[in-house]
DNA sequence: CTCCAGCGTTGAGTTTTTTAGAACACTATC
DNA sequence: GATAGTGTTCTAAAAAACTCAACGCTGGAG
């Protein structure tokens, strides 16, 4: 929206750290861009960034303010999709950041199934560690995070969480494969490929493993689900996933889960959440509901 | 604010109805005024007005889009209050609607007390009846709002409650003036000034009054506490008001105050509120905050 | 039934605001 | 001390907003 236009050169000045950066991503003069922010200062009667020599940073009055301009861009989109809502939600977006455990399967699902009912909405999903998902909620870049084991603040709002067990990744041909379920102990006789400090499970698994370190022989570490499938490709190597981000067996990828018995490594909590305070667009609002539901139903079968 | 020049043209076309009597409230031309609600229709996508022959009258869509417009820029204006508040509350405004009891003395002696120590800090007070206030809190036309007996809503929200006894008013001269306290039975030997309708004061009153009707003598119904103490003057009549509102007996007035017997007459609740779901500028919020203070202490001695 | 008063709207011309482009002053870093 | 980065200022040009005058429409009064 044209009238907005101030708004989104302060947001897109803090984003690039200076004027002349962000004036090549709005496409216009490092000298309008001055001046418009100089405009809003003296609207202000304060100054809103703090002039450095290597860019600008935001001053306190600037921090403030910028909070203000975020959240209204982010509400102007809820009414635009609110007033679209009128119509029947022909029309929306919902922007996600999620953990990596649920881009194989999870949420590749649950967009196909929103998409059949609301053709009209688009998404946009960023995966992220559980860092900076909880980042991108605060900075309004995401109306929702699905996120494992995420650290929580109190800016953030639980829509829902469900305990989800861990589960052991291995090839088919592997020989723990024809067990139903396995026990920590048995896979620390192969060589382990881990989730790295960035994904959820590592931090369920990482206390436990300490214990017995002298037992794990630890071939890999990767912030990369799809990585560590490729690793297990090697018949002997056991990987860590929770149980909703684990490959359907009915894919060629050769790789299957069995639970890990419950005494060796607890659950690891994943939630849904949003930014506290803030009214989500229709669309994003919905999207919520179904996910919910769909991980409400999960908890109870597990 | 500069930018948000479209805003302002949108909320002053809801308040006069039409483009032509809005345009002279923003002293430009009608034609200036109709491109630029034709250019948000545009970037909306929807239409936010009907075309009437007598006017402009809101679409559901405008519905959903005036409440943001009039949020924002409530919202605005707190944001400049807490950026002023950084400095110390040097400056800021404070807008209130209020029962006409108030604005004899309490709201008087509290803003004076108030502007003691905040020098820098305005006022705009609207006294208004009890379903005007409600209204304007809705219309973010005022930060608070200090009613008696209002109409709650579930919109608002309430800071502090207190009860209000109700006390009769009389000349000084008055045959009751000597006691210190009256039944309502002995006012009714009396001519009596009721306060209107429109009045919290009269809510209390109308269903005791109406069983006694037979007895009562009114004299005269008035929405104006001002003018019921003009009545008073010939030393017969009595009148009625909350505690609160009871004039000075330095004054020379010459109109006194005797309470009525707890037994006769309910005690009128005293509220201040605020709009649910937003967020008070600093000025408004510490104003509240003296507000609900002085408001707790009154309770407690009477 | 006509006429009038009010409404929203449009086209052409003017004013104000915003942007572009080049140059300047400053500051860290190598 | 050169250099690459920063914010800023000047001018002119482009874009947006506004004015003025006029048009077409509707509902009610004479």
């Amino acid at each position: 929206m044209k009238h907005l236009r101030l708004f989104e050169y302060i947001d897109a000045v803090v984003r690039a750290g200076s004027i002349r950066r962000a004036s090549e991503a709005l496409y216009i003069t490092p000298s309008a861009l001055d001046r418009r922010i100089q405009q809003i200062e003296e609207e202000l009667g304060t100054q809103i960034f703090e002039r450095h020599s290597k860019g600008m940073r935001l001053t306190a009055a600037g921090e403030i303010f910028l909070d203000y301009v975020r959240r209204h861009m982010a509400d102007l989109e809820r009414v635009r999709s609110e007033i679209e809502g009128l119509k029947g939600l022909r029309k929306g977006h919902v922007s996600l950041v999620a953990s990596q455990a649920l881009a194989l399967k999870f949420l590749p699902e649950q967009i196909r199934l929103f998409r059949e009912r609301h053709p009209g909405v688009s998404f946009t999903i960023r995966i992220a560690d559980r860092g900076e998902a909880l980042k991108a909620l605060m900075a309004f870049e995401a109306d929702l995070a699905v996120v494992v084991f995420p650290k929580m603040s109190s800016e953030v709002l639980q829509l829902i969480m469900v305990a989800q067990p861990v589960v052991a990744l291995m090839s088919v041909h592997h020989p723990l494969a024809t067990q139903p379920t396995v026990r920590l102990s048995e896979c620390l006789n192969y060589p382990l490929v881990l989730p790295d400090a960035s994904l959820g499970v590592r931090e369920l698994l990482s206390p436990i493993l300490v214990r017995r370190t002298h037992k794990a022989q630890i071939s890999a570490e990767t912030n990369s689900f799809e990585l560590m499938r490729g690793l297990l490709q090697d018949h002997r190597s056991v990987g860590f996933q929770i149980a909703i981000g684990t490959p359907d067996i009915t894919q060629e990828s050769s790789i299957i889960s069995r639970p890990i018995d419950e005494r060796d490594v607890p659950t690891a909590p994943l939630i849904c959440a949003q930014l506290r305070g803030r009214t989500l667009s229709v669309a994003a609002a919905r999207f919520a509901d179904q996910l919910t539901q769909h991980l409400d139903q999960m908890d109870i079968t597990s």
